[in-house]
DNA sequence: GAGTGCGTATAAG
DNA sequence: CTTATACGCACTC
């Protein structure tokens, strides 16, 4: 098994993002707008072992119309975490896209319905952004809740995949 | 063992 | 809207 990952830089409706990639999957991906220098840093740091990295935009590029609907492609994913996050995030996962779970259901889902904060921990340590659909876990109450690169975001991904869902049955 | 966190529920300012 | 209390549990140090 080869430990070399592959980055690159792509965009998307919601900004500029960073898509990593390692011989089993994609491992990474995170929005730049606000923190470009610190996100970068943050991948270097969970992945630094992987060497030598090498950049391709163009893989990037297809992983980012995947990810936003543009490209009807499976994309193979390389997740890797403890035991419980790896459950919580396969549980994210199932949640389609245009809806939306409170971390409360997702809790539930896995059998641990009074682990919430833990659940919330975990999603907040989502290395794939948006492939794993960690935007759409929100609040009980129905409000909109954290998000790592802040709830404005989160809001728009939400309210984006809605209208796109109600655009495909019109 | 102590501190922390993308929560939930309730209460209060 | 914000703060405060209590509950709960994975995770870090």
């Amino acid at each position: 098994m080869s430990n070399e990952i592959v980055y690159g830089f792509s965009d998307c409706r919601f900004g500029d993002i960073i898509v990593a990639r390692t011989e089993q999957g994609v491992c990474d991906l995170q929005f730049l707008d606000f923190n470009r220098l610190e996100t970068i840093h943050e991948l270097a740091e969970r992945w630094g072992e992987y060497t030598p990295t090498t950049q391709d935009d163009d893989m990037a590029h297809t992983v980012s119309r995947v990810a936003f609907g543009q490209l009807n492609h499976p994309l193979q994913l390389d997740l890797r975490g403890t035991a419980f996050q790896l459950r919580v995030w396969q549980e994210v996962l199932k949640i389609p896209f245009g809806q939306t779970r409170s971390y409360q259901e997702v809790a539930e889902a896995i059998g641990e319905p009074t682990a919430v904060r833990a659940v919330a921990t975990a999603i907040a340590q989502n290395p794939i952004a948006v492939l794993v659909p960690c935007h759409r876990v929100i609040h009980s109450d129905g409000t909109y809740g954290e998000y790592h690169w802040g709830r404005d975001l989160k809001r728009r991904l939400i309210e984006w995949e809605k209208a796109q869902v109600n655009k495909n049955q019109q």
